[in-house]
RNA sequence: UACCCGAUAGUGUAACGGUAGCACAACAGAUUUUGGUUCUGUUUGUCCAGGUUCGAAUCCUGGUCGGGUAACCA
């Protein structure tokens, strides 16, 4: 296992990691950990993946093992090459780098090889009852299942009509090969589970080769171990599936990896169905697989996301077998810890009020020394112009200020951030509407930079762009994509897009950025001091800049306000 | 009504028979040219009932609650 980026070795602890422990120490797989990543090609990897893909890489990792990614192609009527090529880039993007590229496709021929042994041990036979049928005689979950008629077919017949199937001599659904077991276990899973059904589709990789295709549960522990996995590490829902997974192996005496399930990724205010993330796409409720909304990794990405916060949310959340809810701060924290750490802050407008200092000289421009990143002293610092007339945030301004509120109100000084104190000495208000439109300031000349040198403190620093030198922007503030916080709280029955969150994107068309921003590109992130994590968007361009809200700031004072009201 | 799995602060996770920790959230304070960052402190927890044991979050039994399972999907 190597990457690129050479993410950092896991260091929590998780009951995965008991589990190989205890099979080092009693040398099951000879001290090998080969995990694998097998993502079915049907639609965009999201969070959940995300979770997935740092765990079985990083298990490689920290083993000094190897990791594949394989894909679980045997749908040929769902799957896409789109999709083969998105995942691959999320995987890289996250910064990890598989060992070997393999396609469940690439068995196909071995597992139809096995097909035929089990046949021969009388251990599968060829089903010619309807998909009706099937169903009844599975029985219920309380019920026991019945054989059907064709289950005991001599072996020499199973065997003519599988081939028979292989040679395309049978349209659709007129037979099906199911493993022999019990119609009555506990199990479901158990009751002689349909191993290979007739498909005449085209795949992506096979082309027209195949008319029968194996199912999962057939494909998936034969691909395990034919490359030898040692931990094959699933979610829970496949728990009941594992003791198929084991009978498969042991009946054809294969080298036998062990299926370890965890519980996937649940975030508040998020969805991670595949289904339904393919629904929003198909139905414009976004614009596409990677809408900065999505939780998809091409979402987030686009979103101004990381891949070292991704990987460290990943590593926060832990690894269990408890089906619990993790609250989307703890993924905002994330990108805010990582952002905090590199991005350089620039000074941006998102709702702006004209201010005019009256007492600074009409034609003059200075240029004000900016730092970067405090939090970075190399990031060094950048000239930003100031002038007579600026422009400052509506919401940093109250005509009758709450005692909490310290911003800027009639009479009260505030600095200008890395410019000068100034003072609101009136209002200018719309006649019509009685709107404030316009603040007179005074400035005082001897705080050039923001320091008075009198030694007088302000309660507050506020951001500021001059009116003449502002960049105008498109900047797209992006909000939780559902307003309910738990999804799966939606009742049975009801659409579940009522529960979309109608200002999940709010579009401001003229943002005021300062000037150093105008020759942004695609990709690069920064602070809006004050206001949040913002990354140009790819829709950008030098004619239109677009940026993308990655995240807010954390903010006091919105939690006050929301306490009041 | 069957089978499988799970349950530790509001949330997510550690503790592997020996002092219940950590992170996020919340709250209070300090610092601050971002109401950001950083730092300090506080509140809050072993689902219930029995049993084993000198000692149980941990082992056993029973219950409660939650999740999963009846595609020719994965």
């Amino acid at each position: 296992m190597s990457t690129e980026e050479t993410p950092s070795v896991p260091s929590a602890t998780n009951f995965i990691r008991d589990l190989i422990d205890a099979d080092n120490v009693s040398g099951r797989f000879d001290g090998r950990v080969h995990t694998r990543f097998p993502p079915e090609p049907n639609g965009y990897l999201h969070i959940g993946h995300a979770k997935s893909i740092c765990l079985n890489f990083g298990l490689a990792i920290k083993y000094g093992g190897q990791c594949n990614l394989r894909f679980d192609d045997t749908n040929p009527a769902k799957e896409d090459v789109e999709y083969v090529d998105s995942i691959q880039e999320d995987v890289r993007w996250l910064g990890f780098k598989w060992d070997n590229l393999f396609y469940a496709s690439d068995y196909f021929e071995t597992i139809y090889q096995y097909a035929e042994a089990l046949i021969e041990k009388g251990l599968a036979y060829v089903d010619s009852c309807s998909t009706e049928e099937i169903r009844q005689l599975r029985g219920s979950l309380t019920q026991p299942g019945k054989p059907g008629p064709y289950r005991d077919r001599s072996i020499a017949e199973n065997l003519d009509l599988f081939r028979r199937m292989r040679a395309g001599e049978f349209p659709d659904g007129t037979h099906v090969l199911r493993a022999k077991i019990d119609l009555a276990h506990t199990n479901m899973n158990m009751r002689d589970p349909l191993l290979y059904r007739i498909r005449h589709a085209e795949h992506h990789r096979t082309g027209n080769k195949w008319c029968i295709y194996p199912l999962y549960d057939f494909t998936h522990g034969y691909s395990d171990s034919l490359e030898r996995i040692t931990h094959s590490i699933c979610t829970l829902e496949f728990e009941n599936h594992r003791p198929l997974y084991d009978w498969l192996i042991e009946e054809l005496d294969l080298y036998h990896p062990q299926q370890i399930e965890f519980a996937r990724l649940n975030l508040t205010h998020m969805m991670m169905s595949k289904r339904k993330l393919l629904e929003l796409v198909e139905t414009k409720s976004v614009s596409g697989w990677d809408d900065p909304r999505m939780p998809t990794i091409a979402g987030i990405r686009r979103r101004g996301y990381t891949p070292e916060a991704m990987r460290a949310f990943c590593e926060e959340i832990g690894v269990t077998k408890f089906n619990g809810l993790t609250e989307i701060v703890v993924l905002e924290n994330a990108v805010r810890a990582d952002l905090n750490k590199t991005s350089n802050r620039v000074m941006a407008v998102i709702n702006p009020i004209k201010v005019v200092i009256e007492n600074y000289p009409d034609d003059l421009v200075e240029e004000m020394d900016a730092i970067n990143n405090p939090e970075d002293p190399s990031a060094g610092s950048r000239l930003v112009p100031f002038s007579k007339t600026l422009y400052i945030e509506k919401d940093d301004f109250m005509e009758t200020p709450h005692k909490q509120f310290f911003r800027m109100s009639p009479g009260r000084e505030v600095r200008l951030r890395w410019g000068y104190l100034v003072t609101c000495q009136s209002v200018v208000k719309d006649p019509a509407t009685g709107e404030v439109i316009e603040l007179r300031c005074t400035y005082d000349p001897l705080t050039k930079g923001g320091n008075a040198p009198d030694g007088r403190k302000v309660k507050s620093t506020i951001h500021w762009v001059s009116a003449a030198h502002a960049v105008t922007a498109e900047v797209r503030l992006y909000d939780h994509l559902f307003s309910i916080a738990n999804v799966a709280d939606i009742p049975d029955g009801e659409d579940w897009k009522n529960y979309l969150n109608p200002k999940s994107l709010v579009v401001v068309p003229e943002a005021k950025l300062e000037r150093s921003l105008g020759t942004a590109q695609p990709g690069y992130r920064c602070q809006f001091e004050r206001l949040g994590y913002f990354c140009v968007d790819k829709d950008s361009t030098p004619e239109k800049l677009v940026f993308n809200r990655t995240v807010t700031l954390k903010d006091d004072w919105a939690k006050i306000q929301k306490k009041q009201a």
